[in-house]
DNA sequence: GATGAATGAGGCTTCATTCAT
DNA sequence: TATGAATGAAGCCTCATTCAT
């Protein structure tokens, strides 16, 4: 995949390390280029300036999900929405101090983390603002198309789909919360039990449970 | 009460508000001087350092919230947990583009985009962590009793009063979310669907319809 | 004079030496700062950056330009035509070498440098074009002025004194150019015969011979 | 031509364009390179640096003028007077913020401003001094000679060439000037007056009207 | 002949903070 | 209590230049 070589693609990925490490409020050139192993003005010669590379930074978290995501055909819509669940659950098993500390993270862990990190700059910036609605749209329609094609298929039962695929995004949204931003373990360990008893009563699948 | 007064109260308050407004990133000691009226190096009277101010203005977040909590007697589990729900989805009738315009935005307001502000920062510093932690272990608290006296008194359905707390407080971080960082009606639209939903089946009361 | 005190002031005269030592196009905030023997981020403190600073330094030049003209009482018009040739040609004696050396160099002198220097941009920024246009139509204006005073005293011819004002301020000029841009000794030495020729010519007065 | 032609004569033209454009001040090899088109690297093949650069454009200006004067053969000295004066005015119906903004200037138009925006570069670089002092000298040589041709001829009425040659490049400085860096109307419109003046009273010619 | 990659130095400006008053 | 003066560090960015291709 040619997009995942040269130095803009190197440049982006040392921002997104950097984010992770730093955080946006505490980012800086510098950094990034400490990140990045060489000069910090090299990236004035493939971005307009910070703010570019930082949104150019989302683009290349969209095109990991969308890679991820192409990966697999889809096929049984239980088994994908499972999958789906665990992609996204996976990489919690990280825990921030890792992430502000060590070198050599997992690329999908650290995405998670700069996704949380953007959440304040999309309130003032709508370019921000942009890129993550369209991130998030492309989400939960996905999960939407698998509720829907489970519900076809007769796999699920019949559920407005749309506001199901919701829900389940606020309960991800609960997990991406609690493990990154409060130490409140008794929550955490709630996050996949209320997914799991959603998805029973409302589709009346058991994900935990593969007969 | 003492600590609504005086100068320090003045630069917590006028703290918040720069934070609402410019966000923590682009926070400076002399926007907060600025939204105070006064020099900025006031503060220093109050407060170790910026650090200190902003943490402490953590504690007037969790004091407003004590006091809105505190102000009424509980009385009737149902009619506690609405208000509680509404008290919550208030501020969001304000938009982001008035809290970070406007001069004189309500207090409460203010709050909730403050809180937006500080998770973030939550990721890499403990101490706002372990404020926030602190805060929202309160918050879900109050819900989880809530739900248990309307259990006691038999106005609502036995159910795991924890667990149940914490998806009503999922749900308030979707609305949270989705009101302040992403443009994506139809999901906010579809936040109270889900809340009332889930009050129904866990609990058997329907909020909405109060006969 | 109160507006030749304070630290506003100092950090305006620092400019105008730098300027005169190092040139607009090698000024820069450092150097202003050594000048002035203090921290270069003090100016931020008095003005709103670099080139609002040198703008006022414009009106520092006019301030002391109106200062010197007011000085004496205007009487004889012959003898205050000589002043003002004078008080123009006497900075040139300061050679070129010594302004970009120096350290001390009397105030009056650092002055016509400064102006030369600031020539350049007025071309592009309209905001030196209209501080440098008042400058000089106020100079003109005093040579207007002190001719068609002698005029009614029937010192001087009869002339029209805007067009005869405008030349001799064509061969000030001159002399400003030649001084400080070009080494054509034979031209510098013409300036002045060529200035005398013409009072003699047109005002029928003759500058040179105080009988 | 030969000197006409090539690419280093391309870059210099384009790095007088772009001094004409932006000014000394704030010249950069980015912005000569994007006048020429192409990338700036390329002229570090063809000259040493960019003061190098610079110094030779000095020469371009004194190429140019001296073809633009061996055009054509000395003939009349009252018409080639006339033709020396028409010369350096015409410029200067091109405004100021065309020079600035348009993209396709006549060349001479061009020149003009360039050469104001180095005279305050020889005030401190001999390099620059050494140049411009020999262009004028060769210019108000032409001068001098034109009117030594009309002495000779008759056509002048006799008066010190050289002074008299000196008295009108200072009236050139004065419309240069006036036209350039300053908005004062009423000045540009004496200027002529007061050249017509002068050559009629020195020389006793008019070159306003041809009979 | 021509380019794009790369860099270190330096540009302007903002920052948090201290101090004397 | 409150302020304005003052500063050093750091921020983002542009610059002139070199080098490998």
């Amino acid at each position: 995949m040619s997009h995942r070589e040269g130095t803009e693609w190197r440049i982006r990925v040392a921002a997104i390390r950097a984010l992770a490490k730093h955080g946006y409020a505490d980012l800086s050139i510098k950094r990034i280029g400490e990140e990045l192993g060489q000069s910090s003005s090299l990236l004035y010669h493939y971005f307009d300036d910070k703010d570019d590379l930082l949104l150019s930074t989302l683009d290349l978290v969209e095109e990991e999900f969308v890679d991820q995501r192409g990966r697999d055909e889809p096929s049984n819509p239980k088994e994908d929405l499972a999958d789906l669940i665990d992609a996204f659950f996976d990489p919690f098993s990280v825990t921030t101090d890792d992430v502000t500390t060590a070198d050599e993270i997992e690329f999908d862990v650290v995405l998670v983390y700069v996704y949380a990190e953007l959440w304040a700059q999309a309130t003032r910036d709508e370019r921000y603002r942009a890129k993550i609605t369209e991130l998030e749209t492309r989400f939960v329609d996905e999960i939407t198309r698998t509720l829907e094609r489970g519900i076809e298929e007769g796999q699920f039962r019949e559920t407005p789909p749309t506001k199901t695929a919701e829900h389940i995004f606020a309960l991800f949204l609960h997990e991406l919360h609690t493990k990154t931003a409060v130490d409140r373990d008794e929550a955490t360990e709630m996050t996949r039990t209320n997914l799991y008893d959603l998805t029973e009563r409302e589709l009346s699948v058991d994900l935990r449970n593969p007969e």
